[in-house]
DNA sequence: GATTATATATATCATGATGATATATATACT
DNA sequence: AGTATATATATCATCATGATATATATAATC
């Protein structure tokens, strides 16, 4: 997916400011996508060159202004369009899988040539990780500011039940059967 | 993790030439990590210039010759090295999670701008590939080729193991689940 | 009371990984 | 006969990342 169609897709659900959807991919999103800052500002200013979407400068004493972007009609509509693209080129493309890089994985896969006292760390550090992501995904109350919009989306309670499933199945799994890698 | 490092655990399990390293990048590994031709031949001569690994040519009548790599005996020592201070970082980052670019989530996300018999079949490839996925990780017989040596590794039954745990749960919530997305 | 770290907020830039392309041939498929 | 895929290495433009710069307020620590 195009940064473009991403970033309008997450103004879509409500008015927001570039570090404010640096912290929605540091947040919620960060186990299903990111952006860093370098890709994100230059990106809003070509979407407001453009008129894909409009800003609103809030002075801040002695602050940057906070610039709160909106998306407009024609933003929306070039959203849609290339949403279906993406989905259409998702679907001829063949490839369904992600794109991963995991650490943990990689340290996994040479554990032979780690220290078992090592190894244990890294197993018990990611297991207590994974306890707390799967109370994040479960937790239903409210999340301060501006984070609420797409908690209640419909697509957004699938994808948390699913991570939470995730999770739940990969911490019992590395409790059960931890032992076999010593 | 660095490249170094990852082509030296590589080629610790056993004698592999640039051209192979790709091919366990976008089979067995492809889940957990990967790296392009762009880096792997680079990477690989300048392994070589530094002597942590050999290299033996093959000439192959009117295709380029195929160079096989092995670990020496020092590039064994810095793989070591290395992959304490790898994990030694990563339990001291505070980060635990993996890096994750997921198209399909981000398809979800904003399925709500998607015609429903898109998102349908958008959802349709996904649970078949997964199933695929399944199978393959399942499997216990034989495999063609160099990349039988890592399906032997005591770390790789663990991984095999969780990753076909994780699939599983994914595509049977998924299938329990779709109906509330429209 | 002083110092350090973290959070807010935008912007820029060097570095380097990716994805594409080049080159060359054999085999399999249509 | 023609097209696509597989083997095999190498290079390079493009662009995302991660770091840095700038400036201040608040919270934590000592």
């Amino acid at each position: 997916m195009q940064k473009e169609t991403l970033c309008l897709g997450l103004l879509s659900l409500g008015p927001r400011s570039g570090y404010e959807i640096k912290q929605m991919f540091e947040g919620p999103l960060s186990d299903f996508y990111s952006l860093s800052f370098g890709t994100i500002y230059p990106t809003l200013n070509k979407l407001q060159s453009a008129k894909f979407v409009s800003c609103k400068q809030h002075a801040q004493s002695k602050k940057p202004d906070k610039k709160v972007y909106t998306i407009t009609k024609k933003g929306m509509g070039l959203m849609k369009d290339n949403l279906l693209g993406d989905a259409s080129s998702y679907i001829r493309s063949g490839n369904f899988g992600d794109q991963i890089k995991s650490e943990f994985f990689l340290l996994l896969l040479f554990s032979k040539y780690l220290p078992s006292e090592t190894l244990d760390t890294v197993l018990n550090e990611r297991v207590l990780y994974l306890r707390q992501k799967l109370e994040q995904f479960k937790y239903d109350g409210p999340v301060p500011g501006n984070l609420d919009a797409i908690r209640n989306e419909k697509s957004v309670k699938f994808i948390r039940g699913l991570a939470s499933a995730l999770i739940d199945t990969g911490v019992k799994y590395m409790e059960k059967n931890r032992g076999k890698l010593s």
